[in-house]
This record gives C-alpha cells, sequence and structure tokens, in this order.
DNA sequence: GCTCATTTCGGAGCGTAGTCCGTATGTTAG
DNA sequence: CTAACATACGGACTACGCTCCGAAATGAGC
C-alpha cells in the first residue's frame, strides 16, 4: 500500500469531494433557500451526521462554495489591478471579477456577504471568507500606497485609513446590488463616482 | 358603548399591545437568539398562531421594538444636526445618538441592521426599518444641502450621491461595532475621519 | 489472526420558527 | 332574540437545521 495515505484518509477526502460537488450542484441550480441539508447529504450519499462533521452549518457549506469563486475573483482582480494608470482605475480592474459576472444565483452572492458580517460562528470557511475580504482591503491599500510616487499624499491623511473607507463604501455598494436594491447595470458607473469623490481627498496628480 | 370601536378592536389593540411589552422585555432582557417565539406568545397570553397573525416573523417582533427606539434617536439626532457648525460637526451630531447609547445588547443591534440589510420579508415592521434608514440618509443630504450657503460645491459632484457614500462608510462603520469587529470606544473619531476624507472632496469651505 | 483502542459514521431524535384549520367570538340583518 | 356571517384565535402539526450516541470501520500491538 501507498503507506503514507491510509484508508481512512482516503474515504475522508472522498466524502469531502462529494459533499463539495452536492453543495454546489444544489446551490447552484436552485438557490441557497431551497437546498435543504438532507438534500445534499443525500446527493453526497452521507448520513445528515456526517455532514455535519465537515462543516459546521448549513451556511459553512455555502461559503465552502463561494469561497473558491471568490478565490479566483480576487487572484484576478489583484493581477489586472498591477497594471491600472491610475488610483480610480487600479481599485476598479481590482472589483472588476466580482462585478461582472453575474450572479447566476443572486441569492447565494446575498447569504454569503450576509453570513460574512453578520455571522456568528467560527468555522474554517468563514475564517477563510473572512481572509478573502481583508486581502481586498488589503490590495486597495497597496494601489494607493502604489501611487504615491506619482500622486502626492495630501497631508495628514492616513492611507490605510483611507484604504478601508473605499473598501466599505464598495463593499456596500455590491451589498446592495446583492439584495436587489441598486441596479446592477449602473454599478459600475457608482462605484467609480465613489470612488472619484473618496480619493479626491487623498491622492491626486502631482 | 362608544359605538365607533367594537370590542374586536379593542380586543386586536389589547394583544398588539401585550405582544409588545412581551417582546421588549424578553428581547432586552434575554438577547434575540434566547429568546423562543413560544416564550413571547406565552408571556403576552396568545398562542403561537395568534403571534403570527400581529408579525410575519421572529425578526419583525424585534423589528417592531427596535424601531420604537430608532424613531427616537433619529429625531434626536435630526434636531442636533440644524445647529452643527460644519458639515462634519452636523453629521456627527446627526449619527451621535446612534452612537452613544451602550447597546444593553449588542446582538438585538446587530440582528436588527442584518435583517434590514439582508431581510427578504416585506412585513410592516421591515418597511419602516428601511424608511428610517432613508430618512437617515436624506438627512445627511439635507446637511450638504444646507451648507452650499457656506461652503463651495466641487464642480462636478453630485450631493445626492456624495450623501450617500458618506451613509454607506457610517453605516458600515456601526455595523463593524455591532458585530463585534471595530472599537466602540473609537468609533466616533474613527467616524469623524472617515466623514472628514470623504467631504474634502466634496465641501470646502470659500 | 485476534484483541483492543480510536476515529468515523449515520439516522433517530430534538428544538424551534412558522402554518393550518377547526373552533370561538364578535357583528350585522331581520 | 335569533340566525347567518365574518373575523380572530390558538394549539396540534410540519419542516428543517442540527445534535447525540450507539454502531461500524480502521489501525495498532502482539
Amino acid at each position: 500500500m501507498l503507506a503514507t495515505v491510509g484508508r481512512r484518509a482516503r474515504n475522508k477526502a472522498d466524502k469531502q469531494e462529494r459533499i463539495f460537488a452536492a453543495a454546489e450542484e444544489l446551490f447552484t441550480r436552485l438557490g441557497y433557500s431551497a437546498v435543504t441539508t438532507q438534500m445534499i447529504a443525500d446527493r453526497a450519499d452521507v448520513g445528515t451526521g456526517t455532514l455535519f462533521r465537515y462543516a459546521d452549518s448549513k451556511a459553512e457549506l455555502l461559503m465552502m462554495i463561494m469561497n473558491e469563486k471568490m478565490r479566483l475573483d480576487t487572484r484576478e482582480g489583484i493581477a489586472a489591478a498591477a497594471s491600472g494608470t491610475s488610483p480610480t482605475e487600479a481599485i476598479m480592474a481590482l472589483l472588476a471579477p466580482q462585478i461582472h459576472l453575474p450572479p447566476a444565483c443572486p441569492e447565494n452572492t446575498a447569504v454569503y456577504q450576509r453570513e460574512i458580517l453578520f455571522g456568528t460562528e467560527q468555522g474554517q470557511y468563514r475564517t477563510e471568507a473572512l481572509a478573502r475580504i481583508s486581502e481586498l482591503e488589503n490590495a486597495i491599500g497597496d494601489i494607493l500606497e502604489r501611487f504615491t510616487s506619482t500622486h502626492r499624499v495630501r497631508p495628514g491623511v492616513d492611507l490605510t485609513g483611507a484604504a478601508r473607507t473605499t473598501f466599505s463604501t464598495l463593499h456596500m455598494e455590491l451589498i446592495r446590488v446583492n439584495i436587489g436594491r441598486g441596479d446592477p447595470r449602473t454599478l459600475t458607473a457608482t462605484l467609480r463616482s465613489h470612488v472619484d469623490v473618496l480619493l479626491y481627498g487623498v491622492l491626486a496628480p502631482r
């Protein structure tokens, strides 16, 4: 036998994969609220008790699959931001993946946002989601930092704080769209104007 | 008999009051998650079926009692904002009641915020809560408008949009505190610095 | 191969939000 | 006053997320 990985570990990985696949398929096709944990357990061919040994809650199951998408979007955004030619454009490029993706099921995105903000459990998937969010906020900070070479920073302004202000505003605007208020068609323009107003008091071209 | 109000209407008003009192006492003392709808029904001396004829859901019961507090805070804030001598000070005065109140039970405030943002039902109490939120956002708009006489508006800036940017940021910061991230002790200072950065690009003293 | 310890499994069971429908109560007409 | 109707009531019931614990599977020691 390949010794290092016993049957037990393989079984575990196997179940993990089946659960992920079942959750992804059902949530994507039917939306969070229409899916029961029983359906996921049945489809993954495990008992409900087992299901909750692999994720602390139904919400964690959703975060598990959403984190994957988020991971790709974040990576893509950070790469694209590097070639932005102004702070505003770089920030817009950073967020573009989150915006352009037409969320197949907006409900899932809304629940994801809701759990990130208001979830109380400290499960592994929520922890990962929070890390992704921080990553975006830090990326905005890095962008602002990068442009200090070509722009002047208004005296007395703290760039980290400004990054948080910026991110808060954009985050809230994304939430507005996901919960059905706020028009997805004008989202890009709205975000851009928010950023413009914000950065005017922070960075100005030399 | 006083004719205009039949026994039926009085019974209804009576139950409404008992339910409100029961919900307020229990939520305030024990916090949202520790209270069951059964407890509220028992204390109000109605059946659970009856309870849900007076509010669409447990969350609506919470909003029912939180709206009252919010109504007072909003009124107070708007009055205080009128005598602010700068845009920043006026906005800080507007929000002061939301900040200074030491939330006896932060959980309730967090749930209130969560339901306002992410609730899906269209019950009467959520509708009222949304109206309160709009009221605050509009109040910020009014403040900015008021100061156009003593400050110049940066060309190209839309004051309504700026009000929303401002409110989004402050709203998010309040949420951060309610969910346990963000330090309540530095909240006022944090909010002020957010507002300062934001308004720099919007209104400047003539 | 056999025994024992440890980890994993899974479905019966629990708590709770919310519904359904038969019953009770108030209202109106004659 | 009575009958017929309309509305409100409430508790048994359902659905669903999640837990608990006995059973089963795996690995270790000999």
